[in-house]
DNA sequence: CTGAAAGCGCTTACAG
DNA sequence: CTGAAAGCGCTTACAG
């Protein structure tokens, strides 16, 4: 229809309506083009489109909870550097499990430039026939992660100065190979410091609710075990425990110290603000994004690794 | 490929992977192909497929915020409607902006069964060339809405039961129409209750924070013009409320009520629980999602209207 | 019950 | 600089 109405061939149209015109098209057809693709509110057809060049200008997301605000900010991260060159969609798995190797599958079939997927279940093989790029899966080779040591070692170093030596752990329910690391790492230099995690464990889904549920069930034990700090491996988790401390009225910092993993914007607002290591959202979303890119421009992309570093707040006595 | 080694037609194979071979392909054939398929680990191409038949299996939803927990409801309430008949796929907009019409212009391309919007812009314009659903969009004929009336009537009722005589008024800065029709029910019923709402106007975006800095800018002036409730367009905006108010010492609900629209999933836990005006999230989802699923079965959807209703918590005196 | 063939709307060598 | 033609991987009448 256009190509008729601009009196030139499909081919034409096809040059003109994808910019590559430079040097292949005279600027009079290239503008009887533009013009008739304006009136007649041309929109090139996605699947055609994919079709005949073997793959799109879609981006797919993969996450496990879009409500968490951490996810929030890596698609903020994302969106920006995709910018207008793809088409960004998300897609959110079921109950927020993490991501697996079939929800990856599931999205190869719409021909994508690129798969991200966030926070993947340990262990997947997540390959495909488009680019895939990992955030926040220690391991992966195709992956964008955060370096937490440095935010480890300080938390357990700012612990330390505030006179802890013995610390309670609440851990996420999470898949995701992350947990493991945070845990790992935060066990390691807590050995190193010469302070002692308590043997009461205690984990949690990554809300509010059950983080407190579950820092009612052992809340006693850690006290009686002498346990004068909490840490939790997300913000959201330490909220939990904040509000169990509240309501019981055991008094933050002065009986215990709480801190978590992520810094979400709302934690400099809780009660007391709380103490985290700070995992900028949105620079991994860009990392990730820019990693894609660089792939999908055939160059041969650096691995990402993003340092992490500690907000001291009220809730550590900071 | 599958063909081939199934020892058949294409024909055939497209029948069977479709589900469409009942009474027109022999059972040894069928098992032939679908032991193909499972050894080469073939899946239909989107592309191809959505151009072959004119249209695909994907259902979009466009909304403002995913980080909002009410739209983490309404994602719920979609996803479990759209089952495996469709993928679903998201996209949020720019920086929590409402959705437009330009946006639903841009999924299309992706020939999509059906598109969902969610909290669009004001009048804009929603055609497409594939079925649209708007959610939560006042006025719109293709929309499922909350019958807010009810859940509005309860909740001036119960001010006024309280003794409440002169309120004020927290108001989003959404573009979304259902802000003006819940501020336009809320002052309705006011009136007709014998309530005063106070001159004093405030707005903020959709987070806690803004709700907490706007609210800084008047609660003084509130609190001169005899305001003894607050009642904010969204839970969230609650929330900056019952903030500033704990930072102030001002009593809730004793000096000051406060009262919201959602009934979020944290609201059952803020402190003072926070009275709302429930509207269900997931239901809206399911019910947007079985209208498109009846219009694309060709069936005329029922206009849905969902019901509301209060909440009575701590943070009016319930 | 099965398969050859047209066609979905594009893109991209290729020939002119 | 321009256009005719092949082909992307499917689906669906249609003929057998």
């Amino acid at each position: 229809m256009v190509a008729e109405r601009a009196g030139t061939s499909i081919a034409t149209v096809s040059l003109v309506v994808n910019g590559k015109d430079r040097g292949r098209v005279s600027a009079p057809i290239a503008t009887r083009v533009r013009d008739a693709v304006e009136e007649l509110g041309y929109v090139v057809d996605h699947a055609a489109s994919s079709l005949a060049r073997g793959s799109g200008d879609l981006v797919v997301l993969i996450a496990p909870d879009l409500s968490n605000p951490f996810f929030a900010e890596v698609i903020r991260g994302v969106r920006d550097t995709v910018g207008d060159r793809f088409q960004l969609v998300l897609s959110v798995t079921e109950r927020g499990a993490q991501p697996v190797a079939a929800d990856v599958r599931r999205f190869e079939r719409l021909r994508p430039a690129g798969i991200l997927v966030d926070a993947p279940a340990a262990g997947e093989a997540m390959t495909a026939t488009v680019p895939v790029v990992l955030l926040d899966a220690p391991g992966g080779s195709e992956a964008v992660n955060y370096d937490l040591s440095p935010g480890v070692h300080d938390l357990v170093r700012h612990l330390h100065e505030q006179g802890h030596r013995r610390v309670g752990y609440l851990d996420g329910t999470s898949r995701a190979t992350t947990f493991g690391v945070r845990r790992e790492l935060f066990e390691q230099a807590c050995a190193a410091a010469g302070i002692a995690v308590s043997e009461v464990t205690a984990r949690a889904d990554l809300t509010v609710d059950a983080a407190a549920s579950a820092t009612e069930h052992v809340i006693e034990a850690w006290q009686e075990d002498g346990v004068t700090a909490v840490v939790a491996a997300a913000d959201t988790l330490a909220y939990g425990v904040l509000r169990v401390a509240g309501q019981l009225g055991i008094a933050v910092p002065g009986h215990l110290a709480v801190a978590g993993f992520d810094d979400l914007p709302s934690s400099s607002v809780t009660a007391p603000a709380l103490t985290s290591v700070a995992l900028p959202g949105a620079d991994l979303g860009r990392a990730a994004a820019l990693r894609l890119l660089a792939t999908l421009d055939g160059i041969a992309p650096e691995s990402a690794s993003l340092p992490t570093h500690l907000v001291r707040r009220a809730s550590t006595g900071a």
